[in-house]
DNA sequence: CCTACCGATCGGTAGG
DNA sequence: CCTACCGATCGGTAGG
């Protein structure tokens, strides 16, 4: 009864992901926001009480899905490749499902003040380990090459499911398992052709 | 005579690299710029003449880089994965030795006035199209796999070499060089362990 | 390169 | 949710 209606605050929340994204967290007024909603400036403020609180609701939003996304995949009995194939389509579908919040994530997470800023870092981090770990796990059973250098290897998988905020068109022919798969498939068996493998 | 010390234009543009990369181009004023450099925010405007003159100046420059490094390679007589292994080097160090300007090229260009904006969309372009010949003249040449999908193999091959711009720090153990071999040979042959190829 | 200043716009608030 | 407003700061200029 004393809360402001819920949905208008989430609409105000898919507003300022949109233009944030596109212009930039500091390029974007609040009387631009407000312009979008259909109301004033100052009105704004009857639904949250400051401009960083906007972003670090979309960056924390953010982080909870790809969270959610990937430590449900940390414990299950997967090998490795198939494993690897999953937190790739769990990523990038995060990406593709929330391409506005997802590129306010890449782009403004360093404007956020001290303690917001290091709960990004923080979620960077454990990210990065959940890949490495994964690799490890392949290596370790003989899945992946012994060679591998583990760190190098995360960083090449991340490459590829972050970049998709750059790229990928949500409504397009090729959904987040599609482009996953591909992506997955490569990536496992290389892009050269089988050494003339005429039995 | 009449022209400003060329000295003192390369140090504001290099701040100004610094400054937009690590706050963005909106957040960064006119004043931070000059306390960057000892002087007076009134001050900057006797060498150069408008704030976005300063980001086209850096974007174009980080375009041209990327021109100059991979438009030499185009018609030299390699076979497709060394020749991939090669782009992704240069491609790799232009990023690596110009990480300010990279971060800014990659970040802040959605910021640039129409003419500048559609410049930079027209590299990109030209950008995707060079890695996407290559992979056509592999896959013809039988050095890469038949069935790739050009488009979604060249997004992979870029995914990597741009994204080094969010983690690769200069001055460190590895090189662009070692990036550029390590991914290239992953890329190339994959992750998978082979499967038990004992003669 | 500085001092002093311009109009415009910013995020946010008071009071209703 | 609006009107009206706050002090602060913005990019840029005039005149030296």
């Amino acid at each position: 009864m004393t809360e402001p209606a819920k949905p208008r605050r989430e609409q105000i929340l898919d507003s300022a992901s949109r233009l944030f994204s596109e212009r930039g967290y500091h390029a974007t007024s609040m009387r631009d926001l407000a312009g979008e909603l259909g109301m004033q400036g100052g009105s704004l403020y009857a639904h949250i009480s400051s401009k960083e609180e906007l972003l670090i609701d979309i960056v924390n939003q953010a982080s909870r899905q790809f969270d959610e996304a990937l430590f449900t995949l940390r414990g299950e009995p997967l090998p490795a490749d198939a494993k690897l194939k999953e937190a790739m389509f769990r990523h990038i579908r995060v990406v593709a499902d929330n391409m506005d919040s997802a590129t306010v994530f890449f782009h403004e997470w360093k404007h956020l003040s001290p303690e917001a800023y290091a709960r990004v870092t923080g979620w960077r981090d454990t990210i990065d380990a959940f890949y490495r770990e994964l690799i490890e796990q392949g290596v370790r059973e003989g899945v992946f090459r012994p060679g591998l250098d583990i760190k190098m290897t995360a960083y090449l998988v991340l490459s590829a499911v972050n970049w998709a905020y750059t790229w990928y068109r949500p409504g397009g022919a090729l959904g987040p398992r599609d482009v996953a798969e591909q992506f997955a498939e490569m990536l496992l068996s290389g892009l050269r052709a089988a050494p003339a493998a005429t039995p």
